[in-house]
DNA sequence: CTCTTAGTAGACCAACCAGTCAACTATTTA
DNA sequence: TAAATAGTTGACTGGTTGGTCTACTAAGAG
């Protein structure tokens, strides 16, 4: 088996990294090839369209991410602690973001889901799978509040959807005014959304 | 003062059900001049460029909407009230589109809005501008179901930014999902929010 | 050493893009 | 009726787009 490269990779990267701070149609082929040091035969090579190509980089994203969500989302941290640190994960990352490309980028599924939504449904689906499998962090987490009395939540689930758009209303609104002042006080949102009271919240 | 056209007004209405339907990116200039019923020479003669007939899509949309936003929040109705009936209209509204283009839309500003934030400038500040508009209505039916004890809403401003971003969050979902269904859930995460409880939330 | 296979190279294409421009036309006022 | 003004027309341009194609090359297997 002849030569290996690891120019797929680069090319989901590339590509989601253009997409998230710019966007989907703002992001040519062209420029995708460029950042990822190939030449559009290669992109064709591995991809037969656009649309593929960001279908796999948003499955990529989530496969990078995994392992750094459970661990957040541990069943060992307390739930509400889960989210809080989750919350912080989130800033901090944005924020660090904001030094590189001077934007507060928000999340790259809101985003990217949102432009495409209407026109191409693979990507559209996509992000609805990945979008789906992250609000199962919030339900359990939600479940076991729930369990231990910290919370009253009958329907997790449903808790766990609404708290997890409630959550990228957030985002959005920080990325068009770039400013991170509401993530930092969502934390707070979410405590109301629960329903926890101010002296249940996570101590620090 | 010869010749009056209505042709303006025609060509920003077709841009904003364009891109609302669509997105910014994929909406073309021939395509608002072929809905508007118009050529391209007309378009560049009332507009600079696709992003300054944006801004004037944008601005005219809003003051389409004020009156009826005027008389939804108006201070003769329950300050909680007011929200309930805002909720109702928009979930009602975005239901009636769908008949006519199979789609949930979620909210035109959002979605334009996230879409450019970091490429154009003018385009951003308009829809965060609208945006600041569009909180005042929050604002001050948060304050005044705050004097009246309903809620707990110290900073009013603040409360009515996150339920803002909360509300907007949830039509960025249903538009990915092209789901009603939790624009429909919404009005009882918002009275989660604003920490009304259940015994004091809008009666029917 | 050579065959096979996985990946690379980059010229090329038709469609489309935002934007320009000079000629034209309808309407009002004087 | 004629001049001035407000709006219309559509061909055109140069650059960009997503995507194709044929020729090429690096590396492991026999």
């Amino acid at each position: 088996m002849p030569r290996v490269s690891d120019m797929k990779q680069r090319l989901t990267d590339a590509a989601l990294d253009l997409m998230w701070e710019n966007s989907y149609g703002t992001t040519s082929v062209d420029a995708i090839c460029e950042r990822a040091g190939a030449k559009k035969g290669s992109f064709y090579y591995f991809f037969k369209s656009k649309s593929e190509l960001t279908v796999a980089a948003l499955e990529a994203e989530w496969n990078k991410n995994k392992a750094n969500m459970d661990a957040l989302f541990s069943p060992t941290i307390p739930p509400l602690e889960r989210l809080d640190r989750y919350f912080d994960y989130v800033h901090d990352r944005l924020a660090e973001l904001k030094k590189e490309c001077g934007s507060i980028l928000g999340c790259p599924l809101l985003s990217i889901g949102s432009e495409v939504s209407t026109q191409d449904q693979s990507v559209r689906a996509t992000v609805d799978r990945i979008w789906d499998r992250k609000i199962k962090y919030f339900e359990s987490a939600i479940r076991d509040a729930h369990a231990q009395g910290l919370i009253v939540a009958p329907d997790p689930e449903a808790k766990a959807r609404a708290l997890f758009a409630c959550y990228h209303g957030t985002l959005a609104q920080a990325r068009i005014q770039n400013d991170v002042e509401l993530i930092r006080d969502f934390k707070h949102v979410a405590m109301d959304v629960l329903g926890v009271k101010q002296a249940q919240a996570v101590s620090k």
